[in-house]
DNA sequence: TCCTTAGTTCAAAAGTTATTGAACAATTGG
DNA sequence: CCAATTGTTCAATAACTTTTGAACTAAGGA
């Protein structure tokens, strides 16, 4: 009952950028990063899509090697997969997460604050 | 005859991370960024595709801001928009240029190695 | 056991992107 | 002017991506 995630060393630098390329998926690396250590379940996603649109985008983050995914009962507990992307690609997370911070144009998470934890 | 370019508060984070999720392209700034202050016309490229196809991939370039193209006769003079970049999104290109540099699955250009002019 | 909750899978539809070749435009040099 | 060079545009096609709803699985609680 584990979901197939690629090793550190599989992670592709074009696909990874190809994932982050989407609105809906850097906003839920966005608010991943805003949660950093907190795992996250995919129902806290849903103002992003529906429930199954979100189990695609959440599949590609996962199969790309930028989230990992983690079964706890019924649940997938969501964590961004920092270690892993800083080791590979030193400085991208940080500077991507950092340019989306600025951009009033991508979706949001809730109506909360991405800096302030409820 | 001069080419339309985004204004760089108009470069589109989510644009510019898909373009680059692209292995054609992702070779293209690579090898812009390793013959830096040097305008490249598109025949240095051929390599990475047919002529249609590199002018379709320097317009997706040009478009999201990532490039620039200066037409110079019947050649368009192409350099990298670092200072842009690097205005909009610090740190990125930097990031993703050093973690191409590392990927042997990458395309690269010419016979020569990136690191030495010709 | 039955119901609910959480999420996946499947197939279809819609939309987008990549690649190709043929035709075209603009400039330069003879 | 004529031909060569450089690159674009167009239409077609192929391939991929996104989105949807309905059906499904698996675990947990009453």
């Amino acid at each position: 009952m584990t979901l197939p995630h690629p090793n550190t060393d599989q992670i592709s630098l074009p696909i990874v950028l190809g994932v982050l390329g989407d609105p809906t998926r850097l906003a839920i690396v966005r608010y991943l990063a805003s949660k950093e250590g907190v795992a996250l379940n995919c129902s806290q996603f849903l103002d992003l899509g529906s429930k199954t649109n979100l189990s695609y985008h959440l599949a590609k983050l996962r199969e790309a090697g930028v989230t990992r995914a983690e079964v706890v009962g019924t649940n997938r507990m969501i964590t961004l997969r920092r270690a892993d992307l800083d080791a590979r690609f030193p400085g991208l997370l940080d500077s991507v997460i950092a340019a989306a911070g600025d951009d009033p144009a991508l979706p949001a998470v809730g109506g909360h604050d991405l800096e302030m934890p409820a």
